[in-house]
DNA sequence: ACGCCTATTGATAATGATTGTCAAAACCAT
DNA sequence: ATGGTTTTGACAATCATTATCAATAGGCGT
């Protein structure tokens, strides 16, 4: 049976307060900064849960981290993710689903789950990066 | 100035051996087997120059690991892969490669780097998964 | 409200992939 | 062959994540 505790509900709650993907480990300095002292393994647990249930998206960073973010819908969707800041764009095209869907079976291949994100410089960070020197 | 080692080209060739993608831990096991004492940095920092050339792919595993498979062309394209035994497809559609980088930019996002690949199971695999009985 | 049973927590150890270190060996132009 | 520098490789270090397991706390039946 799945009980209610309340290091669930702040890691539901932090999740839900950050702007685009965190990494757990993030979500845990987070919370013991705003005084929580939850243990870092419950996070990925509570994590883990969320992302089963799909009230959370995870997604791997190019460094091979994973990321979560809270998710509002269980409609399937993509982002576009600012490699810098880490703010993040729903993007959803069925085109895309229809197109990895269709080539996958085209193949062959059955329960497809396509990989598709965008990692970037948001206009932001792209006008910061600017000032750095060209090496 | 780069220099030809006997290390370097034994990940080149053992990449070329593969089917499909492979992780360093096993291109570095594959080439002990075949007799190869090389050792496991120096297949990691082989990967990564191949990579960094454009003659190898590079992709992550949805278990986060490091996936690598040699290159014929220095064509940007993506991959469907068989998450049981492996195997590869390689597909490349302009079509996808634009909507991509419009997507990032309509966001004012720049130096937009996509992660478009395709996990299933191949056909094969398919018929054999549905010999497993349904729980 | 109380107590019991069990799911959950959390400190820490373990794991597993990857990267850093640095002396020794190998490469290449001379 | 020699010198100078790159590359190698054994091993330690790192980093995120998972397993362990005793202690805790949730919630159902009473």
């Amino acid at each position: 049976m799945k009980r209610n505790t309340w290091q669930r509900e702040a890691v539901r709650t932090e999740l839900g307060r950050a702007e685009g993907f965190v990494s757990a480990q993030g979500l845990h300095s987070a919370l013991h900064t705003s005084g929580s002292p939850i243990g870092l393994a419950t996070v990925y647990r509570a994590l883990a849960d969320l992302a089963l249930e799909g009230d959370a998206d995870s997604l791997q960073s190019p460094d091979g981290e994973s990321l979560y973010r809270a998710c509002s819908t269980t409609d399937h969707h993509h982002h576009l993710i600012c490699r810098n800041c880490g703010l993040t764009v729903e993007i959803e095209v069925d085109a895309i689903e229809n197109w990895a869907t269709e080539e996958a079976s085209k193949h062959g291949f059955t329960e497809a789950a396509h990989v598709i994100d965008i990692f970037g410089l948001c206009a932001a960070c792209t006008a910061l990066a600017s000032d750095r020197p060209t090496p």
